[in-house]
DNA sequence: CTTTATCTACTACACGCGTAATATTACGCC
DNA sequence: GGCGTAATATTACGCGTGTAGTAGATAAAG
C-alpha cells in the first residue's frame, strides 16, 4: 500500500464523504455532493466501481444496496499525493515547497502565525505529531 | 494566465527542460530525457504540440526545426499545481498543508532547521520574497 | 538532379475520467 | 404472481494522455 493514490477532483470529493461517514451507500453520496456538483446517480455508482477496481474502497451488500467504506485513510492519500507533488515539482525537496508556500504570498498572516506555533511545537516534540499511524 | 496549468509528470518533464535551457529543439528535449524514460522522438514531438495547443509553450522556426520556449513561468505553474492540491486536499487551508508536511516526517531534522530560518526571514521581510513576479 | 538523412505532420490506439442513458435484477405490494 | 420501484450492471461517448508508426517535406550530400 506505498503507492499508486493519485486522485482526481471528484474521486476525492466522494472519498471526503466516505472518510466523514465511514461507509455510505450511492445514494448518500449522491445526496452530499448534490449541492456542489449536480451529478446523475449513476455518474456516482459508476465512480464508485471505478474506486473499487483501483482499490481504495470495498463494499458489502446489506439487504439490496452496497455499502461502500473506504481501504485508504486520508492522511494516507495526502501523503502520497503530497509526496508525489513534491517530486515533480520540486524535485523531492520538502522544504522547498515550504519556501514556496512561504514566499508565494499563498499564507495569510494567521497562517504564518500558527505555522510559527506548529514549527515550536514540533521542535519540543521531534517525534510524530499528529496524522495517522 | 490565471488557471488550467495542471501539468501532468511528462509535462513537468519537458517543462523543466525548457525552463532551464530557455528553449531546445525537440531533439534536445529528447535526449535530456533519454536517460530515465527511453521515448521516441516522435513521441517528446506530439507532446511538444499539444503543450503549445494548450498554451504554456510556443515554438518559432530556426531553418527547418522547431525551437520551443515556455511562455509560463516555473513558479506559476508551481503556484497553481500547488494551490489546486491544497484545495483538493486540505479545502484551500494552507496552514494544514505545512501541518502535515511538518507532521508527517516528511521532513528532516535539516529541512527543518532550514524552514526555521526561512520563516525567521520572512518575518522580518513581510512582503515578497522571492518567486516570480 | 537524385539520393539520403532529418524534421514535422498526420494518424492510431489503449486507457482512465467524467458523465450518463439504458438494461437488468430483485423486492415489496396488492 | 404480476408490477412498480429502487439498485446495480452494462454500454457509450468525448476528451486528454502516453506512446509511437508512417507519411510527407526538405535540406544536405554527392
Amino acid at each position: 500500500m506505498p503507492e499508486a493514490h493519485q486522485l482526481t477532483d471528484l474521486q476525492i470529493a466522494i472519498m471526503r464523504v466516505l472518510w466523514s461517514k465511514g461507509e455510505a451507500t450511492a445514494v448518500q453520496i449522491w445526496e452530499a455532493l448534490r449541492p456542489e456538483r449536480g451529478l446523475a446517480q449513476t455518474t456516482i455508482a459508476t465512480m464508485l466501481s471505478r474506486l473499487e477496481k483501483r482499490g481504495v474502497i470495498q463494499h458489502h451488500a446489506r439487504s439490496r444496496q452496497f455499502v461502500y467504506y473506504p481501504t485508504v485513510t486520508e492522511p494516507e492519500v495526502r501523503r502520497s499525493m503530497v509526496s508525489e507533488l513534491t517530486e515533480r515539482l520540486f524535485d523531492g525537496n520538502v522544504a522547498e515547497l515550504m519556501a514556496h508556500l512561504l514566499s508565494a504570498r499563498e499564507m495569510s498572516q494567521g497562517d504564518l502565525a500558527r505555522v510559527r506555533e506548529l514549527i515550536a511545537t514540533h521542535e519540543t516534540t521531534p517525534e510524530k505529531t499528529d496524522d495517522q499511524r
